[in-house]
RNA sequence: GGAACGUUAGCUCAGUUGGUUUAGAGCGCAUGCUUGACAGGCAUGAGGUCACUGGUUCGAUUCCAGUACGUUCCA
């Protein structure tokens, strides 16, 4: 026999199952005439550690992808992940300060050079992490948003789209991000409520020594841009200031007052000062009155000569001081605390300051009605369903996206700027140089041309994501976009539905006129035990490279899966981990089992083996079944809790102690191989969730000859026709067997004493024996004997209408009996009671249908029947007492 | 301020297109076990007027309305 450890011990054993299924390539992909199982991945950014989201996203990924592989598809699941513009410029930024080196100091080239070197080194972390989790990703597809292939596609799009006419230059009032330098999309801001101050401001009334109105704002520095005093037209407290003007306190620039319904009368003073420059709404305020703006801000965020004090004073500090001067001065009444919210930048935590700015923008209302359509007419399913009304919402309130960042690593926009705001937009200098010469002057050389400085939003590569990897924007025949286009599934969290998801849906449509995913599956967001999101600054993520070395990466794979109910954030907890590892250790010890038996080749099967071996065939089929509509829903959760308790339950505690020989008995050729055969289908069907431990236990199992060489290869079993009778019989012994464990816990009978089990039938059925041997052997009973009458000094239970006695020598606590027995009775009554209610109510017994009023009488029939024995058992042990 | 979703056992969640024995699972908890695969284990058990108030119906945890609380999104 060989020698196998008492628990499991992962780490080696997924070493090495790692190293060969990337060794034999059965992660690779090719296209062939099978069908196609696709999945390309989030892409998760350069800059990133693996966190619990990519743990979570990615095993379910590798599930799905693993499961399609056993089905006979071709699955190929493309890994890579995203340049992220802000965040890496971010880091490489740091970097080179903390090396004294000023970014603005040097060249674009030079800093790209910097940038190419910290993706090399740093951007392919996450990647490599991810193998530890067991991901089939084919490695060979592995992608970047800035490879040659997605680089020339993102630019191929962006002069199609503007040559279209949906990409435009325009000023528009853009979420600046102050400490980025850049403009940022709507979606990457995040508003949080703050505690602020309301400070209520009075401006004198120009041409009057002391009327004054009074206004209120949260940022008083911003007064130094203000450009007009708007009040509601029906408020009376204002109607005299009409054709008037107010003073901008401490620069006296008299602004004239306006009157718009806009305003809300009960909200502050009821006046409103107007900074068309410095907020959303002012701004579109100032269109309608055709107001000047004054933009008083640096892009640092600093204060400009406009303001024309404090002028390179930050806007915080500003604010402090500005405040300050007011009170001196008299114009500051008061100060109020109030809630508010502030938007903060996404990626530097930086507060956003509205501002006005040159960008590009892609129309959005042309692109985006077909990518609601396929949504909403479930061409493309979400899970949970209930996504689709966010998605709905957001489509159809959506509004141009910016796609301008000012930045230097990304996709440079291929616009070139001549003479007085001329632009050309091509794919390289050259061209851009000859469509200049055609369209305007053919003197024009190539010095004239300028390149626009900025580059596009990082969403503006992610979003043609499950084309470019197939290179199906620059070569849309080719064989590889032909086959794994549209994909199958895409598996990400609801917070990039907008950002990413839908914008995938658009250029599928516009590009290949065709979907690019099938399904969405939308998973929660990982946060603590409390609830709380995880993050750096709490401390609160675990490591997760930490927890696949403590509990095995198919432990953590079960970890994850477990507490990540379809749709519904997850609350992350250890424990589940280690029920994970628990699992696998329990998985262990059943094949340990196996591989400790002696085998005997003359020894018959006994009758019991067979029989169990029939009902265990019946549950598993069953079970498949119910594995295969919670794919169908995408409720891994779910079909893995099913595989769970197919394993741990049915197979080990319930089937592996029905063919368990006797200790030091050999087991009888037929039964060993039957369940090993049974161990092996186990496997397969396990091998998606767990897919380390399944190989490995296969390894030892599999028949060389005729069996695949990796579980991940091989065939999954399909669910067959069952027996739903054997499966019953099964349920009922079950009953019986627990029964008796019950018994003999509550009247301290050692499992060692042997007992005998008398059976009392209360009706005329001919006794169904078909698994007494296997109640027998579970329950150390010697002997099974069907009696016509009650047996005396006997424990006994009661299922359904049949009475169970297990006779005993000592004496029985009659009173204890009966008060058990009175409680049951008691039960049964109120029961019937509920049952009876239905039956008695002739509307009930008119309206409902008749299936349901069957039901109802069965159960009369059978509550009534078990009061019956009840009564008589208590009758009889009463006359005893 | 607007909208969406949720509220079922101590915890995390299933659930019935309204009737399948007065609701299920996993974990946790309690009790008893060195039952020779496994204490990372085995067995048994306790726990819920399905948030609240009305309505529809023969019948509501399930459908409708309102209330409370919570989460998220948008402004």
């Amino acid at each position: 026999m060989k020698e196998l450890p008492r628990q499991y011990a992962p780490s080696a054993i997924e070493k090495k199952w790692y190293a060969y299924w990337m060794e034999k390539g059965y992660f690779h992909s090719e296209p062939d005439d099978r069908k196609p199982y696709t999945i390309t991945i989030p892409p998760p950014n350069v800059t990133g550690v693996l966190h619990m989201g990519h743990m979570l996203n990615n095993t379910i990924q590798d599930v799905l992808v693993r499961r399609a592989r056993m089905q006979g598809k071709n699955a190929c699941w493309v890994p890579g992940t995203d340049h992220a513009s802000i965040a890496t410029e971010a880091k490489v930024v740091a970097k080179l300060q903390s090396e004294g080196i000023d970014k603005n100091t040097i060249t674009r080239n030079q800093f790209l050079e910097h940038a190419w070197e910290w993706k090399e080194k740093h951007g392919g972390i996450i990647l490599e992490q991810l193998k530890k989790l067991g991901a089939s990703c084919d490695w060979s597809r592995t992608a970047f948003t800035m490879d040659d292939q997605l680089s020339e596609s993102v630019i191929q799009v962006f002069i199609d789209l503007y040559e279209k006419g949906l990409i435009y230059r325009g000023v528009r009032m853009v979420n600046w991000d102050p400490k980025a330098l850049t403009a940022l999309s709507d979606e990457e801001v995040v508003h949080k409520e703050v505690q602020s101050k309301f400070y209520y401001l009075r401006y004198k009334i120009e041409g009057t020594n002391d009327e004054y109105v009074t206004i209120a704002t949260t940022r008083p520095e911003t007064i130094l841009g203000d450009t007009a005093i708007c009040v509601h037209p029906e408020d009376e407290r204002f109607k005299h200031l009409e054709g008037k003007k107010a003073l901008v306190p401490l620069i006296n620039r008299p602004v004239p007052f306006i009157f718009d319904e806009y305003v809300d009368r009960e909200f502050g003073t009821g006046a409103l000062k107007v900074t068309p420059a410095h907020d959303i709404n002012d701004y579109n305020l100032g269109i309608k009155h055709n107001l000047p703006s004054i933009d008083i801000f640096n892009d640092n965020g600093s204060l400009n000569e406009k303001a024309e004090i404090y002028i390179n004073e930050d806007r915080f500090v500003v604010r402090d001081k500005i405040a300050r001067e007011l009170d001196e001065k008299g114009h500051l009444i008061k100060t109020e605390e109030l809630t508010n919210n502030v938007g903060f930048s996404e990626r530097t935590d930086e507060v956003i300051e509205p501002k006005l700015s040159m960008q590009w923008f892609l129309k959005m209302d042309e692109l985006a009605k077909p990518a609601l359509d396929v949504v909403m007419n479930d061409t493309i399913k979400f899970y949970p369903a209930r996504m689709k009304n966010i998605y709905r919402h957001w489509m159809e309130n959506v509004r141009d996206w910016c796609i301008s960042r000012q930045l230097w690593w990304g996709h440079r926009i291929p616009a070139y700027y001549f003479g007085t705001g001329k632009v050309v937009v091509a794919e390289s200098p050259e061209k851009a140089l000859k469509i200049a010469q055609e369209k305007y002057d053919r003197n024009l050389t190539a010095d004239d041309l300028r390149q626009d400085e900025d580059v596009l939003d990082t969403w503006f590569s992610s979003w043609l994501w499950p084309i470019s990897v197939f290179d199906g924007i620059r070569n849309p025949d080719n064989k590889d976009i032909k086959y794994y286009y549209p994909t199958d599934d895409m598996v990400t969290a609801p917070e990039i539905l907008f950002f990413w998801v839908a914008r995938m849906i658009m250029s599928g449509l516009e590009y290949r006129k065709e979907i690019p995913f099938k399904n969405v599956y939308l998973h929660g967001i990982v946060r603590d035990k409390q609830g709380r999101k995880m993050s750096k600054s709490l401390g609160n993520s675990p490591d997760p490279l930490g927890l696949i070395d403590h509990y095995g990466a198919d432990g953590v794979r079960v970890g994850m899966m477990f507490s990540a109910p379809a749709g519904n954030d997850l609350l992350f907890d250890e424990n589940l981990c280690e029920q994970g590892r628990n699992f696998c250790n329990k998985i262990w010890n059943a094949f340990r089992l196996t591989q400790g038996w002696e085998i005997d080749d003359k020894a018959q099967q006994p009758q019991s083996s067979k029989v169990a071996m029939q009902w265990f065939e019946a549950n598993y089929n069953k079970t498949l079944a119910l594995i295969e509509d919670h794919f169908s829903k995408f409720r891994i959760a779910d079909a893995l809790m099913a595989v769970y308790k197919l394993i741990w339950n049915d197979f080990c505690s319930w089937y592996l102690e029905m063919i368990k020989p006797p200790y030091q008995k050999p087991i009888d050729r037929k039964s060993y191989e039957q369940t090993i055969s049974l161990l092996e289908n186990l496997l397969k069907t396990l091998h998606p969730f767990m897919p380390f431990i399944s190989e490995e236990i296969y390894q030892h199992i599999r028949k060389e000859e005729d069996s695949p060489e990796s579980i991940m290869i091989a065939p999954a079993p399909q669910p067959g026709k069952y027996d739903e009778k054997i499966i019953k019989q099964f349920d009922f012994a079950a009953e019986v067997v627990m029964g008796v464990r019950n018994l003999r816990q509550e009247k301290n009978i050692a499992n060692k004493q042997s007992i005998h089990l008398q059976i009392r039938k209360n009706n005329q059925d001919k006794p169904d024996t078909t698994f007494d041997e296997l109640v027998c052997k579970l329950c150390n009973i010697d002997e099974i004997e069907y009696v016509e009458n009650k047996p005396e000094g006997a424990f006994n239970f009661i299922i359904k209408t049949t009475e169970f006695y297990i006779p005993v020598s000592e004496s029985i606590d009659v009173e204890g009996e009966i008060q058990k027995m009175e409680q049951e009775l008691k039960y049964q009554q109120g029961f019937l009671n509920t049952v009876m209610k239905k039956l008695c109510n002739e509307r009930f017994v008119n309206n409902a249908p008749e299936k349901v009023v069957a039901v109802e009488k069965k159960k009369q029939a059978d509550a009534e029947a078990k009061i019956k024995v009840l009564e008589e058992q208590l009758q009889s042990l009463k006359a005893k007492s």
